[in-house]
DNA sequence: TTGTATGCGTTATCAA
DNA sequence: TTGATAACGCATACAA
């Protein structure tokens, strides 16, 4: 077994200095031909390669970015990992990931753990726990030492930093005027409790709609699910809260899910109850993930380009990054990026 | 702002030298507890957390652990990598992870940039790219140089190293024998090329539960597609591929699938033609994802477990990396785990 | 009880 | 053209 070559090794090798073989493997002219080319053969054939550790400590950057979400069993998560990763590469970046798991605790030892010198900056979206908590030191503290964050999806205003996000009112209301415009009178909505910000914002989104075009909302049409539900082993309890949706509504004729489960369980509920798709009711989702494409009908869905969002949120870090270097004075300017998103249409709308 | 405080800014503030501040930070008995104190107290006021970098260069170990899959945007990969994190965290670990993208080339330039210092061990699936070349050679070069691997699912029998698989004919087989059991007669596979392993290990499978139960298969029941077909875009050729299947042999009463997505597919153009699920077609998939549990009918699947492979692999690279230390001599003698499939019935079977 | 020196692997500065 | 030295941040053997 070889173990991994260091200057050191090829310098005794050689009976050179180390500054001798650094130079010659770095081109120096300082070095001659004929030592350069002896210490590269050299290098060359036990396959040197410089030590990142050692390059990350002496020059105090790790080109590697922390990524801390939720969870990774989730298709849009994993979408904006699939970008950071793509640009990070690109750029001669790492990605190392941490999970929250929605828990505020595994948050905060995360991005300790990360931030003790593993790693550039954070790009990150916020753990539910946390939102609910509203308790957001960590973040404020890391940047406090000079680490930049970048949230996108899940992001709260009062931290300054860079923000990459879809716009949530908007593509519900474009969702929600879809099934209006194609003629449904009485459209429900399956969303998330408040504290959830993508969830109070695509709420928001579809009363706006109701109210563009002079339809009164209804509260027993908003269904607010416990989130909780949203784990596996609770759908039968979600299946129960959108059958008495529908029991107590019989004339809906449109729903509006703000993710993919709602709307494939209420798909699934409105079947059992007679209801033909799309004939007799209209359904759209938010979040086009594996679901909508490959569920009977197939759902039309507001796609929120997660991949173009872990380019973009990539892209605004390594930019922030790569400028601290040069001009030392911060620029406490940031941005938020609005990523469009877009209506996919399937079959589950006329 | 504040920057990260380092020892040697300690030791200045109190005026005591840089190895009373370590030593004090770590509460030897050799300082006095006053000036622990002391350091102690200013180094909470200030936040001190060592160095990571520093730390691993000193101890020539990162603590963390570098993941390489095909994808990231795939149900199974995820869960594995959710089952590494949890392990690899409780361990005082941390995970990074880079995307092969299912390139051969993108595999080999990753684990090159994660092999220089960044990381302890490696833990993998081989890509489609690699599995069909039979490039092995970044594999045996990163274990020749002593740095471990773990490989999982995708493996290859002639690297040394431990790996963590499921069983992937003996699960076919067991899926194959229920669909029989339940008595069907014509029972047709949907698979990939054979490059892939764990499609020809899965074919295997089915080959045997037939011979077991002396049906003779069929080559025309045996639907080896493309994997190209994988990709979003193709999804019209593969339910082509399927419907030409089921209109040339109009008897199949049975199908298993290799993955939830043929299987989906599968039950899509069953539909289309008339079939009714599981009443003349029953279907048993293997991998069990989100769309099984949520397709209609939900399908009957073979699960992998990929959280338990993922925590398996971890502990396996860990306990590995941590008897590297103690015992020098290399342990040579490779593990291979078998994580039990199970098989979760739902409604494509009776 | 405290401090000095050394090394982890690199690179950069300065001296020879 | 080459080499010695310092520094990045930390821990530790050894000296005082």
């Amino acid at each position: 077994m070889r173990r991994k070559v260091t200057l050191k090794q090829i310098a005794k090798e050689l009976d050179v200095s180390i500054s001798t073989v650094s130079k010659a493997l770095r081109n120096s002219v300082e070095i001659s031909e004929d030592t350069r080319q002896k210490v590269q053969a050299f290098a060359k054939l036990y396959n040197y390669r410089p030590n990142n550790i050692a390059l990350s400590l002496k020059n105090r950057k790790t080109k590697t970015i922390g990524i801390i979400i939720p969870e990774i069993v989730h298709h849009f998560f994993s979408k904006v990992i699939t970008g950071i990763e793509l640009v990070a590469n690109s750029r001669g970046y790492n990605v190392i990931v941490g999970l929250s798991n929605e828990s505020f605790d595994k948050e905060v030892i995360n991005m300790q753990m990360l931030a003790n010198g593993s790693i550039d900056g954070f790009i990150l979206s916020i753990s539910k726990e946390t939102l609910q908590q509203q308790d957001y030191h960590h973040f404020t503290e890391t940047i406090n030492q000079g680490m930049p964050i970048v949230m996108f999806d899940r992001v709260v205003n009062e931290i300054p930093c860079d923000k990459v996000i879809v716009d949530d009112v908007k593509g519900a209301k474009q969702a929600v005027e879809k099934l209006i415009g194609n003629g449904c009178k009485h459209i429900a909505i399956i969303t998330t409790k408040d504290y959830v910000s993508v969830g109070k914002l695509r709420t928001q989104g579809y009363l706006e709609a109701l109210e563009d075009h002079k339809i009164s909302p209804k509260s027993s049409l908003i269904l607010k699910v416990d989130d909780k539900l949203l784990s596996e082993n609770h759908l039968e309890a979600l299946e129960k809260e959108i059958e008495q949706l529908f029991k107590s509504n019989k004339n809906i004729d449109g729903v509006f899910a703000v993710n993919e489960l709602y709307a494939v369980t209420a798909m699934k509920v409105a079947r059992k109850l007679g209801l033909e798709i799309p004939k007799s009711l209209q359904v759209i989702s938010f979040t086009d993930g594996v679901l909508s494409k490959h569920s009977t009908p197939s759902l039309t869905t507001v796609s929120q380009h997660g991949q173009k969002i872990g380019e973009k949120a990539a892209d605004l870090l390594i930019n922030r990054l790569e400028l601290d270097e040069s001009a030392e004075e911060e620029e406490d300017i940031y941005e938020t990026v609005i990523i469009e998103t877009e209506l996919i249409e399937r079959e589950s709308t006329k």
